[in-house]
RNA sequence: CGGGUAGUAGCGCAGGGGCUAGCGCACUUGGUUCGGGACCAAGGGGUCGGAGGUUCAAAUCCUCUCUGCCCGACCA
């Protein structure tokens, strides 16, 4: 490509609002440019990079036996509502009406079609396991869309799903998928690791994120650098201790302006860990029959010391939503917000109690009166509720595993993987008729990456003060030529050959100054600059320079597209040594 | 959805009741330069996010509204 010929351009300063590297340099650099919140168009540069990593995942996917199809993006609404989702899922789906005043779905992932083709072609056991993919635009209309590519409303996806006859066929279809991630990301050269993660509107039960770990992240992650335990907080597990002791009678005592732990430790002088916590949310419960909502007051249980992790709450008592409560909401059950406690309670609540609060005794608990507390409050004796794990783990805490300290560290989620298990061909009778003649809901495990995310992830992942330095593998060309000669005939034949050779060049053809050219170069970032300038020339050589390493030297013209390909293979080799080979533990 | 912040030329910004709305970069033309974001000269381009209002006069003040960005709620 001709540099003079391309579309975008460069920009000096970077728009405001780019505040991450990658983010600053896509624009800059002229890959991505924004259309509203969390829409962007690829440019060509972008959209060659995109190819890459979509050849890259087409590949992987291959190699475990997917075969690829193509599902549509519109999807009439009555498969979403015979799974229930039409209704569970909120304003992040996209609806509208047709001409006939039908109403219609923006899919938003594809488990609801991809069913939908399974109940028509899958009969028999016999035509099982399956596997299919596509890599197709889902809309998703984020309320907070951000930094770049990173968080979009509309991106392109992989999504596969496997079609199995039991959770036997599912595990292998899911390790194969565990282990395929692996090679895809690491043949990108993006770093990550895979954690045990909340299975949300995904339903089903296990489910691992491919995380990115890196400050820009929205997710927080646990692991433990001893054992290898890793996991989103949403659902991370910690050792937790208990105190146990003689139950004691509950005395009522004066706590003046105690309405926090900290307050309220300090002017007992207790230990945070002897108190119990109480945080008041609104849950919301939707009928995914007929869309009706319900919503209940949660009173939700945790040590003094500890903060609650709303993801397991919700999943606990299988909430559609959860927010925090307004006072005269938790007054309306005769509770008194800072001094609050289940003890007292009235009305239809749902009572979530953590482990170490349930199994500790004698803790300090509100009075549900203005200034004053419980001591010595039990659970069992002097209120119920459901007993659940629902603490937030966090850096310091036990490993589950090994007791080690846990680290935490943010990420950003690149993929995802569920084991669906029958959600959805039971909701949709998606059946196969087994040995004995019998209709079975076939088993199913559903995958995706975000591509473009993937991309903003190695944008962040690799430049410099100067710009982008994209691997080898998903750079959208492996070549710049540099022509700092009035006389293009050499640049020109260079540019020849290098292309018939099979290299991908994109050639500065323009008539700028060597400084612009150079620096537009280093912005771009493409792995390999030829430099043609007079001063080597006159040997006969041009400058070959690593975006990389820096790495300078200059060949004979003559030996160039040789050279310029060892360099190319030594780069892809360099990425394949490092492919990572994991199986599902 | 709550809090904050900002919409003036392609990008970055200044101007904050008064006279042809400005600067840097980018762009066009001519010339000089030519290995790390060149220089000189001459140009083109915006009606100030939108609507309404106040005023002799509005980019500037007021009201409403739309949009972007950041934080939170939320989400993959």
């Amino acid at each position: 490509m001709r540099m003079s010929r391309m579309f975008s351009k460069t920009l000096r300063e970077a728009p405001s609002g780019a505040d991450t590297k990658g983010y600053e340099y896509l624009l800059r650099a002229g890959y991505i440019r924004q259309m509203g919140a969390g829409i962007f168009s690829l440019l060509p540069l972008g959209f060659r990079a995109t190819q890459k990593i979509e050849t890259i995942i087409r590949e992987e996917m291959d190699r475990i036996g997917a075969e690829e199809l193509m599902m549509p993006v519109v999807n009439p609404a009555d498969i979403w509502k015979e799974t229930g989702r039409f209704y569970s899922i909120d304003k992040e789906m996209g609806r509208f009406k047709d001409r006939n005043n039908r109403d219609m779905v923006l899919a938003m992932t594809h488990e609801e079609a991809v069913t939908d083709l399974a109940r028509n072609l899958i009969d028999s056991y016999k035509r099982l396991p399956l596997l299919v993919y596509h890599i197709q635009t889902k809309w998703r209309d984020d309320p907070r869309p951000r930094a770049g590519l990173i968080r979009v409303r509309e991106f392109t996806m992989l999504d596969s799903y496997s079609f199995d006859k039991d959770y036997e066929g599912l595990q292998k279809q899911y390790a194969a998928h565990y282990k395929a991630y692996f090679r895809i990301y690491s043949r990108c050269a993006l770093p990550c690791v895979a954690v045990a993660a909340d299975s949300g509107m995904m339903g089903g039960k296990i489910s691992h994120e491919y995380m990115y770990l890196a400050p820009i992240g929205e997710d927080t992650i646990i692991l433990c650098p001893e054992c290898g335990y890793t996991a989103n907080r949403q659902i991370a597990k910690m050792r937790k201790e208990y105190f146990k002791e003689e139950m004691k009678p509950v005395e009522k005592v004066s706590t003046p302006e105690a309405k926090t732990i900290e307050a309220l430790a300090e002017y007992l002088k207790i230990d945070p860990r002897k108190t119990a916590k109480c945080v008041f949310m609104v849950g919301s419960f939707i009928n995914d029959k007929n869309g009706e909502e319900e919503d209940k007051l949660v009173v939700a249980l945790v040590r003094g010391d500890l903060e609650v992790e709303e993801s397991k709450l919700t999943n606990t008592i299988k909430a559609n939503a959860l927010r925090p409560a307004r006072p005269e909401e938790i007054e309306a059950h005769s509770m008194v917000p800072g001094f609050a406690s289940p003890i007292g309670a009235t009305g239809d609540i749902i009572t979530v109690v953590d482990d170490t609060v349930a199994e500790s005794n004698n803790l300090v608990a509100g009075a549900n009166e203005e200034g004053y507390h419980f001591i010595n409050t039990n659970f069992g004796r002097d209120y119920t509720g459901i007993v659940a794990d629902i603490a937030s783990a966090r850096e310091g805490a036990l490993c589950p595993h090994c007791g080690k300290p846990l680290k935490a560290s943010k990420g950003v989620e690149i993929g995802n993987i569920f084991q669906l298990g029958t959600r959805y061909s039971a909701a949709m009778n998606a059946t196969y008729q087994d040995e004995g003649g019998k209709q079975i809901p076939v088993v199913m495990g559903s995958y995706g990456i975000g591509v473009g995310r993937l991309l903003a992830c190695l944008a962040e992942e690799y430049n410099d003060e100067g710009g982008l330095k994209l691997p080898m593998s998903v750079s959208p060309y492996q070549v710049h030529l540099v022509s700092l000669v009035k006389d293009t005939a050499i640049a020109e034949s260079i540019y020849d050959e290098l292309t018939k050779s099979g290299i991908e060049v994109l050639y500065d053809d323009r008539k700028e100054t060597a400084g612009v050219k150079f620096a537009d170069a280093d912005l771009i970032g493409l792995p390999i600059r030829i430099t043609l300038g007079n001063r080597s020339l006159k040997e006969g050589k041009v400058e070959v320079k690593l975006r990389s390493t820096g790495e300078e030297t200059s060949y004979l013209i003559s030996d160039l597209a040789e050279e310029i390909k060892a360099e190319i293979a030594r780069e892809m080799a360099a990425i394949d040594e490092n492919i990572v080979e994991k199986d599902l533990d």
